[in-house]
DNA sequence: GGTGTGACCAGCT
DNA sequence: AAGCTGGCCACAC
């Protein structure tokens, strides 16, 4: 058995999720959290993200707010207001590093995504 | 291999 | 009502 190993680390499932965030909508990292399984792990998602820097993949961490809808981590793009510019660039309002229409563009992989691991 | 951390969340004071 | 602390779990040194 053994064969290769799916050895998706936690990090690469959130990158799939994430990959899977529709044009102009966004996420929560609880929300990602909780489809992985732990709610609580919702640390680990921003974590994740703070590595995908080192992935090849193009991950729309822009996409992923905290369930505040804030711009939590857009000091991590390398500059600030890149994130909330991107943002506006698919059609979402922010305001002051927030989300206006947050519950309008929320997109909830638990409802949207169906269990298909 | 133990310790620390981290872009959160929720509960307690 | 608002601020803070704890919890949680995976990764880096």
């Amino acid at each position: 058995m053994a064969s290769e190993t799916e050895h998706q680390s936690f990090f690469e499932s959130v990158y799939q999720v994430v990959r899977l965030i529709p044009y102009g909508r966004v996420t929560s990292y609880g929300a990602i959290a909780a489809f992985l399984g732990s709610k609580r792990s919702s640390r680990m998602v921003g974590w994740a993200m703070n590595a995908s820097h080192s992935s090849i993949e193009n991950i729309p961490a822009h996409r992923v707010v905290n369930r505040n809808g804030m711009l939590t981590g857009k000091f991590h793009f390398g500059e600030p207001g890149l994130m909330a510019q991107l943002l506006e660039n698919e059609g979402i309002i922010t305001e002051n590093d927030r989300i206006v229409n947050f519950r309008e563009v929320f997109w909830d992989p638990n409802k949207e995504l169906e269990l298909n691991l």
